[in-house]
DNA sequence: TTATTATGGATACTATAGGTCCATATTAAT
DNA sequence: ATTAATATGGACCTATAGTATCCATAATAA
């Protein structure tokens, strides 16, 4: 259990686009130096990232990368689950077990036939609700309060002297 | 990123012998009947279990395991941690790009010989911060907390007749 | 028109999850 | 002591996902 690469790459890329932002698109090669991850690599993740709106592309001379929003609008939520995918962190595998009728059924069967089978299981009740915790915490945290702590950080620097 | 379905079958396990709890030790036939898992499988996860303390198990006729200590005192992190691993959510791989100096060294080279290189990188504070959330909740949560909320079912059941 | 850049398909390697089988060790019951 | 039942651990296999590279193609700005 644990995010991959990708996503590592993706963050980091994401914030250097931030962090370059004013200025002209960030080519492939930029990134790749500055990351120190393959141009071939790192490509197919601008791509994923591109598809879902993250970042704009445009090919061409001078072409490269650019956030397509704010970096205050896109959250590490938004950044992981086009990586990682919208699957959710536990899915119940053995729904047809007998286990599963003790707790996800049974006192459910002979009481409400409104919602069929519609009962939400206790185990999965408690793994979902981990899932919206992390979930909100991730959704808090923007590519901007990266750049903003780094900013701090060197602002700092410069008063010390 | 998924939990693992050793982890599905690990918690199921821990609930059935929670469940079964003064009666006798449990077999692997019964728990993976039960669980709809095969028992060469369910032994191999059952054994981790017991090497990290969750259950004792004692081999023989009438043989099998039990729950090491009471339902209350196993948490949902427990049983993630012995199959998942105790490795981070986020493992920081390229620290020695250029990117990193930007993120976790810069402002803190000249201000502070006191901590050696220890100044927390930025995009790992928030994957560590979202990681301790994440195990805060799942600590919170045990076998028995499942438990008796099947059983609040249950006798839900019972007075409605 | 051209040089530059992103895109997407094909491919390969590796690690991990998921699963089986069997030989051995341990225990309780007889 | 013997035996039957049970857990344990090692060896092994397969499928899948993550990581990574290469190349041919498309799109764009100069
Ligand atoms: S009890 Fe919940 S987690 Fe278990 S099998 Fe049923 S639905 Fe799945
Ligand atoms: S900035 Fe943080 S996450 Fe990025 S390379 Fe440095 S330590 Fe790792």
């Amino acid at each position: 259990m644990q995010f991959s690469k990708s996503t590592d790459y993706a963050l980091h890329a994401l914030v250097h686009l931030g962090h370059s932002e004013r200025c002209n698109n960030v080519g492939i090669k930029e990134l790749s130096s500055a990351l120190g991850v393959s141009e071939s690599y790192l490509s197919k993740i601008m791509s994923k990232l591109r598809q879902d709106g993250i970042v704009r592309a445009v090919p061409g001379v001078n072409g490269g990368y650019e956030l397509a929003r704010p970096a205050d609008q896109i959250s590490f939520l938004d950044v992981i689950q086009v990586i990682e995918g919208r699957q959710q962190l536990f899915e119940c595998s053995n729904s047809s077990s007998r286990q599963h009728r003790l707790l996800a059924e049974e006192g459910a069967a002979g009481r409400d036939q409104k919602r069929p089978g519609k009962n939400e299981c206790l185990v999965e009740k408690v793994m979902n609700g981990a899932e919206q915790h992390l979930h909100q915490y991730l959704q808090e945290h923007t590519i901007q309060s990266v750049l903003d702590e780094a900013f701090k950080r060197c602002s700092h620097e410069v008063n010390k002297k």
